[in-house]
RNA sequence: GGAGUCGGCCGGGCAGCCGCCGCCGCAGCAAUGCGGGGGAGGAAAGUCCGGGCUCCGCAGGGCAGGGUGCCAGGUAACGCCUGGGCGGCGCGAGCCGACGGAAAGUGCAACAGAGAGCAGACCGCCGAUGGCCCCGACACGACGUGUCAGGGCACAGGCAAGGGUGAAACGGUGCGGUAAGAGCGCACCGCGAGUCCGGCAACGGACCGGCACGGCAAACCCCACCUGGAGCAAGACCAAAUAGGGAAGGUGUACGGCUCGUCCGUACGACGCGUGGCCCGCGUGCCUUCCGGGUAGGUUGCUGGAGCGCGGCGGUGACGCCGCGCCUAGAGGAAUGGCUGCCGUGGGCGCGCAAGCGUCCGGCACAGAACCCGGCUUACAGGCCGGCUCCCACC
RNA sequence: UGGGGCGUAGCCAAGUGGUAAGGCAGCGGGUUUUGAUCCCGUCAUUCGGUGGUUCGAAUCCAUCCGCCCCAG
């Protein structure tokens, strides 16, 4: 069953500047992940959306729900890595489909770049 | 039926599956699992005001600084609200107004203009009075003087009505008056720190007075009232690791003593650096335990309150009082979501005389709690309810 | 979330009630064989927007918008 627990979030400062500092980037049109290996045995997810690409706290709010959603559902396919995903200026508006294909684009070359893959 | 105006309210609904965050119960050492129940707004926004709460400061009062500004009331308080006054807009219902003081003082007014504040005379008007010139009549006396009547000049002088400048020119209009004019006089309007009456007051009415007193206080200011500073990242509690602070004990060598012991006394300390050694100088102990401050981190503040609903009473109203009932988000890199179906609603297209039916939509506002309240301001698709006004038609 | 600051030409900016200084850049001209330098001229229809006060507002008042900084 595909939840999302809170220890599946990265939950301090100190993890959001490990994950940016030393992790590998993978860029999208909209979004950006950053993410580094971790010992947990599953993927960590952090979200840094800031109000400079966002204006609006809805539509933040909007684009943290959808990241979080498909994060809940492709999690098992994801190897066991620390990961930050960063909105690109001008995302604010987007439609949720397109939104959708730009996620699943991340999720696949996250994949697809660490060999293990969490397998619970 | 149309147009308008004011007030109140909603701002998608119902299901199914999968999730997220608190709370309660049960199980478990715990992680967690199962069950129950709750989970964004009218503006949660801007942060423009006012409070609560917390810490700091503080004898009391005043000054400075800041704020408010017709009057009265409401309120915990307000720059908010209600009622009233005055002014303006509208046929009207209604709406709008930083709306105290310019006679306490100091200032300001570019350019234009004659003159910009108790001013001024450019064009102009007059020239009654005085002066000069022309002419006539009369008297005296002999070509002059005087008196009177008429005409002219614009010299003295008078005037500020009209023109012109300006945002603004020292009350307005009319009549009388005058040489021409002027509040010089009168009527009405305006004005007034006068008197009386009504009103808690703002203010209004009547009478009286006389024409003096221009504008700007969102210029300084005066008057009245209010006002300490910071903010939940406030503040409180627990508290690693490392470094440093304080306290106690222990830890080196030599000699001597005896009750021969991890004992007592005396002396030298020891190590590092500066020169290998000495003197000298500088620096530093080590180990154990405890104490205090305090960082990371954690806990708390954290949601029951000037609370919400209904009813009654008082008040024109804002609002107040009483009774009954209710508990209604508390996260913390930050929950309140995803998918699907049906309905509602809007638009496009097709069919149909029409009602309507079918179909498509990546149509359905502004927007997301972060300590909590009361206001203001700003944003907002669409819709509902009620009061009142005006116009048209009909009975 | 809270606190503070700023907005004047393409850029840097002065001006705090009376015709919006100055510099750089740009454009036009002059000087020079040409260029650089230098000289002259030109460049603000909304002083971030909208209302208000005033005769008059970049300036005073109200409100909205945008940008920046500080506190983890």
């Amino acid at each position: 069953m595909a939840r999302f627990p809170r220890r599946a979030r990265l939950l301090k400062p100190g993890e959001f500047q490990a994950a940016l500092k030393r992790g590998k980037r993978h860029n999208d049109r909209w979004l950006t992940a950053a993410c580094v290996v971790n010992d947990l045995g599953h993927p960590r997810l952090g979200l840094a959306i800031a109000k400079k690409s966002v204006p609006l706290a809805t539509q933040r709010n909007r684009i943290k729900r959808k990241i979080r959603e498909t994060f809940r559902l492709q999690q098992l396919q994801l190897p066991a890595v620390d990961l930050v995903i960063l909105a690109r200026p001008g995302c604010a508006g987007i439609p949720a489909a397109e939104l959708d294909r730009s996620l699943e684009r991340l999720w696949k070359r996250i994949a697809a770049s660490s060999p293990g893959s969490s397998s619970d």
